[in-house]
DNA sequence: GCCAACGTTGGC
DNA sequence: GCCAACGTTGGC
């Protein structure tokens, strides 16, 4: 099993609507290197941190699992959609997708300020300055000290 | 295949 | 709202 983390704008989606609608197919992700981890990498049961972006304190508010593997991202072929994308069809998606279920919020946000300070995350893609990384594999040792900091 | 222009992400 | 850092696009 292996551990990730996942980026939403929670304006847009958070870890609330998760939590209500308990399984969401985890669209408009439309990044070449994350699309491929969703494709290729995720299987069913390995966990999610989920991470609070583009708001007031961004950070980690809590896990999720992988319910379904990868499947195609059907919003890419409504043109109504945000994420409308011409270029895929239904012979050939060009963009796939994992349905993820709510495990846990947390009774706080791990903010990214608190996760920028611990020594043993500095590899993270999430702490380094300007990447824009929407889905990253997180470590064993990530996720345990991440963990932790609850 | 290069690279300038443009668009997006996301912290601040 | 600003802007740095990327990724993508498209002309050549």
């Amino acid at each position: 099993m292996r551990y990730w983390l996942m980026k939403s704008e929670p304006d847009v989606f958070g870890i609330d609507d998760l939590k209500k609608v308990k399984v969401e197919p985890w669209d408009g992700v439309r990044n070449y290197q994350a699309r491929n981890m969703m494709r290729d990498q995720m299987k069913k049961g390995d966990k999610i941190f989920f991470y609070h972006s583009s708001c007031k304190v961004p950070g980690i508010v809590g896990i999720m699992q992988v319910i379904k593997e990868s499947h195609p991202d059907v919003s890419a072929l409504n043109p109504e959609s945000k994420y409308y994308d011409p270029k895929s069809t239904v012979e050939n998606p060009r963009w796939f997708m994992v349905s993820v279920g709510f495990v846990k919020k947390f009774k706080r946000t791990i903010s990214l300020e608190e996760l920028k300070k611990q020594t043993t995350l500095q590899e993270m893609p999430l702490v380094r300055r300007g990447s824009r990384l929407s889905i990253m594999p997180v470590t064993k040792t990530e996720w345990e000290t991440i963990l932790s900091m609850i």
